[in-house]
DNA sequence: AATGAATGAGCATTCATTCAT
DNA sequence: AATGAATGAATGCTCATTCAT
């Protein structure tokens, strides 16, 4: 029984050390000094658990992307109908966006702007962002039929809320003085209420399938 | 006399310079050995026009707010209803975000990154969105009022679409495989005018505040 | 554990190299690359000890000024009289300006020059003459005092003699070949001789103020 | 009768600036641009005027050591007796230091600091040295014998003198604050004076070579 | 596992000098 | 003579990565 690895440990640690850096100072200038300090270890001991920087930066978008997920996991136990299954979805990632954790949806914005040019980051970012859009189509549609309401555009529907989630981000990082306060889950909320109840009944669209 | 002076030209193209390059590689890896070479210019004489990199992000910054705002004045001169301006502007917006010009977009989310670091970029990137905060909500009242609606709620709307367009920028520039295709634009028209409709209307409103 | 630090010895081998190289070359031609190569180190560890280069430079101040200080309390061992005590130090001081270390001299005169553009440096620098100033105004003091005169322009007398001694610094580094070989610690000595004797006796100074 | 050349009038305000630019910044850091600003020329017109940035400084120390001469000519013409003469040249070399013009005393400082490095420098800054040491020991003999005293040891006691009026600019420019205003010249002529009641009589020294 | 010194390539920036006009 | 843009080598400094301990 020799000493026990504490590897996960440190690599959670020091993908941590990265979040918090890189909501400060973004990807580029976050250096692996800076990275070790912020969570209390040596420089050297970052490339024994990993072994570029960019490796961190891929470790960082899976663990964001599962918090992400895993929240709404969370949040949706005490839900019962496709209403408080998607309310439940907005609130919970809106929430985080605007006063919850800032350093986590300033990591979040740096993430994005990375993903533009790492195509490994890219990859990830478009699985969490495409994991979003799955899982946001399911809630709409859900609430859609709910509300006997047609699905048709409900792609459209999901990309433009997952846009509007990410740009709350954005401008909770980099303006949020522009905005009134606590904006963004409610208007979001109130905009698909609206647009779902404006959809044509799902009777015209069910017919149109069942039309002989 | 001598040597005519060319600054501004050579300025503009050393900031062209920057966008490129920017849209590709992010602030940090656009070196000034790229921007001028992207441009066919020497190293040195980027530093002859421009005192440091950084400045050279703030004039591009200004360069594309600048851009942004001239486009929507340019649309909007064979507009004639409210609800003709409105979906000009977001038509020139989105039109933009998604397949007009990719190097655009993608340097503007880069610029976005880039606020949330540098306080100099940050404050023209406010000033960029407070601007079309601005125009947008003004376009959102008259649209509001021509359908006899409430405004009351004018600032939360403005603000849920001036995300949705960032968010559209970014999503088109490092996840566009995730969403449909041209979905933006049709889907942002859609939500206001649902939106809209949706709303108490403007006499209820007034009545609400006239009535003992 | 692992690395044992070894810091302070390798900031003093770069001062070093900082020291035999600004000799040469100055302060501005003294590259970093040149300073480590002086001393066998690579070009980044300068900077891994140092954080800028002027930072190197204090430090050398420094270096230098405590050599001064320390090389005197030395040479005072064996001395016994007040004029033992001052001919140790001018000899001390003005035997280094000359023959013992040209390289000490030489970058001492280079730090002069820098000390007139960089307040940092300045302030050190003046604080070195400070205490050069007031160690040898005590030793004239006593030595005056030793004599029976008075030492009423003792301070002048001081200021003369550490012009003197910076001067005798410049010129055996710029124009060696001017002047006649030792001059300068046997002249020194003959002229505080010759003035100290030359001065009023300490008896007729008071008697000067006591005297209706 | 074409356009006269002002080539003298223009080397002479180029040299003007870098002296200027000099005593702020030392000769490394007085760039071509800046010394042009100076003086409010044309940069591009520095070099058509002189061929090397050396070459500008080397035309500066001779300005200089010019300066320094026809100083002392013009001061002399009312003087009458050796005392005179030598005396006022110590006012004119001293005065010059510590009052009279800063630039020009921190630009000489820069000079000789320059001179340890440049051999084309330390070349015309070894002979304007050397044409100070003569001068002055000159003047020097000449009051020695006036007072009928040995000349034994005029040259140490004139690199004394030089190597004191050298300092004495090293410490106007960089530590004045350290030393009593004002003690230069009258320290500098009362060191003299003692030095001279204090050497043997020249009969001594006649007899010296008189004695068959 | 851990430490922290060490490496060296790469970067923004400076600047003497050149050159077309 | 004069202008001011242009050039490109050099410099201080940064930093991911390696390595001896």
């Amino acid at each position: 029984m020799a000493n026990r690895p504490n590897t996960e440990q440190r690599r959670a640690e020091i993908v941590q050390g990265l979040l918090l850096t890189m909501a400060e100072q973004g990807y580029a200038r976050a250096t692996v000094q800076l990275i070790a300090k912020r969570v209390g270890l040596a420089p050297g001991l970052v490339h024994y658990h990993f072994k570029t920087k960019a490796e961190i930066l891929v470790e960082l978008v899976k663990t964001l992307a599962d918090q992400f997920r895993s929240r709404y996991t969370h949040l949706a136990q005490s839900a019962r109908s496709p209403q408080d299954f998607l309310f439940a979805y907005v609130n919970a990632r809106l929430a985080k966006g605007e006063g919850e954790s800032p350093a986590v949806v300033a990591a979040w914005v740096m993430v994005g702007a990375e993903a533009v040019r790492l195509p490994e980051v890219r990859a990830i970012y478009q699985q969490a962002i495409a994991a979003e859009f799955s899982l946001l189509r399911g809630l709409l549609s859900n609430y859609l039929v709910s509300r006997e309401k047609s699905v048709d555009n409900v792609d459209g529907l999901t990309a433009a809320m997952v846009a509007l989630m990410e740009g709350a981000f954005q401008i909770a990082s980099a303006a949020p003085s522009v905005v009134p306060v606590g904006y963004a889950a409610t208007t979001a909320i109130a905009l698909i209420q609206a647009y779902v109840e404006a959809q044509a009944s799902a009777v015209s669209s069910l017919s149109h399938n069942r039309d002989p």
